[in-house]
RNA sequence: GGUUGGAUAACAUAAUGGUAAUGUAUAAGAUUGCAAAUCUUAGAAUGACGGUUCAAUUCCGUCUCUAACCUCCA
């Protein structure tokens, strides 16, 4: 099926062709290792897990890397606030991002590569910027010098000089070009660091992409995939330093931008302080009603986070999930996954319009429940998509939380023996109270089922 | 100030040069001891003004509002 993807870098929507069909190479953006991880950061990751299953789908071979970014003035921040060791902050956010990842079922990248493992690999890269004048040392830093490479601007559609114009850049007295950005830069006797040919420092932030796509998959690579606010500088500068230090070479045909994640009209982002944490939501919610909030709308525009739009995911699985739970499972192993489901998200990843697809099949499905293979035709677009791993019983009881099974079951009982000899006040006060503790029940022919209630 | 997007019913969200789809919500009915769930049906939308066109929500222009980026961000 023809994939197509709109490229940041042309603006138009292309098909895509991935430059060895054999092996088709992807690499995303990942997390700053720093703290807790927000549902910001969970949009990239569940766009291009999408993305990734879509070209598995299509082709043999497909490589998806995603990074850690382990060192950074951040972490080394919070490292002295907590007084802890860099090591103990970044591992704990990495296994925290790991399990976030997990429950909101995104899958493993297949290659994720810290930057601290490259550290050598990315001063060679800057000592072959040096040689060929892309770079410059100035006071224990060394910087590319924006000014050697034409095209500096093109992938984020700005002319450099507008930028310096009126804008909020900060003239350091160490750089040639305001613009211009660190490759190297000095550590402090405090600082985490390594020792360099200029000295003991540490590697600035984009230059950590650019060397393990060079290291991981070479030159270039099919699609590179970020958050929309990575566009500039970030991508920028990575296009910029590979370009140079690979002799011309492109270093992504596909470049995917994903939008923001909005709280009340403005970005979620640690500087506001209107950050939802993913480990906090999944409190409120399973994964999936994220993961299908963060599918609702199409990936590159900004999604508003809001209650409304929870407990509209929270109603549609629960729908699913009920209906299923009157049914045996069954096996999906041999299953394909609905065409038009593919095909809606192989038209630049249009959720959306495969969510509609999934309810149009839902509503097939309950017109001729007993259909085995509409059935498992519905549960294996759905896992496609990220949803529908749970046990239908265990997703509507949800038997990690508090409710005491037994009491219920007893009440259940003796609501339908008073129901039975048409005794309904104490009946209706019987579900009145259950409906207290939390639990919904339902009168399907002759069988009381229950389940929590959607709240 | 510069750059790039967005505006579709109450809310959320697709699509399209020629019946504007989907979910929630709402209303009516069926079902139910009452509910819940389910089923049937209904009402409800292309920001404003121009232009191109037989035909514009879609293409072009102007305006209004709004978001992101230009400093760390996903």
């Amino acid at each position: 099926m023809e994939i197509r993807l709109y490229n940041s870098k042309t603006k138009k929507k292309e098909i895509f062709h991935p430059v060895d069909e054999e092996n088709v190479t992807m690499y995303v953006c990942g997390p700053t290792v720093y703290g807790s991880h927000h549902i910001g950061n969970a949009r990239p990751a569940v766009v291009f897990d999408l993305l990734a299953k879509l070209l598995r789908n299509e082709y043999k071979n497909v490589t998806y890397a995603r990074n850690i970014t382990d060192v950074d003035d951040k972490i080394i921040n919070a490292a002295i606030e907590q007084n802890v060791e860099i090591s103990e902050i970044t591992k704990k956010s990495t296994n925290q991002y790991h399990s976030d990842m997990k429950i909101l079922n995104v899958e493993d990248p297949n290659k994720e590569p810290y930057a601290t493992q490259f550290i050598s690999e990315m001063v060679l890269f800057i000592e072959d910027l040096i040689t060929k004048d892309n770079a410059y040392v100035s006071e224990g830093h060394v910087l590319f010098d924006i000014n050697s490479y034409k095209s500096y601007g093109d992938l984020s559609s700005r002319d450099p000089k507008d930028m310096i114009a009126g804008s909020r850049v900060k003239v350091q007295d160490y750089k040639k070009n305001p613009l211009d950005f660190v490759l190297w830069k000095p550590s402090n006797e405090n600082e985490i660091g390594w020792n360099s040919p200029w000295g003991r420092g540490r590697p600035g932030w984009h230059l950590e992409c650019s060397t393990m796509i060079l290291e991981i998959f070479g030159e270039t690579i099919d699609i590179h995939g970020g958050g929309e606010d990575l566009r500039f500088p970030h991508h920028e500068n990575e296009c910029a330093q590979s370009f140079c230090r690979n002799d011309g070479k492109q270093l992504a045909n596909f470049w995917l931008h994903n939008g923001m994640v909005q709280m009340a009209d403005s970005k979620m982002s640690k500087s506001l302080g209107n950050i939802l944490l993913i480990k906090d939501l999944l409190n409120d919610m399973p994964g999936e009603v994220i993961r299908l909030s963060l599918m609702s709308s199409h990936y590159r525009q900004p999604l508003k986070w809001s209650d409304d739009l929870v407990n509209q995911s929270k109603k549609t699985l629960n729908t699913f999930y009920s209906f299923l739970d009157q049914y045996e499972d069954i096996d999906i192993t041999n299953i394909n996954v609905n065409e038009e489901i593919l095909s809606s998200l192989s038209d630049d990843i249009n959720t959306p319009k495969a969510i509609s697809v999934l309810h149009s099949m839902f509503k097939d499905l309950k017109k001729d429940p007993d259909n085995i293979e509409l059935r498992s035709s519905f549960i294996k677009s759905a896992n496609f998509m990220g949803l529908l791993f749970s046990k239908p019983r265990n997703w509507l009881i949800k038997e990690d939380s508090n409710v005491d099974t037994k009491v219920i079951d007893e009440l259940i009982i003796e609501r339908n023996r008073a129901r039975q000899s048409k005794d309904f006040s104490v009946a209706d006060d019987i579900r009145d109270k259950l409906l207290d503790m939390g639990v919904v029940l339902e009168d399907k022919n002759d069988i009381t089922t229950w389940k929590k209630k959607n709240d």
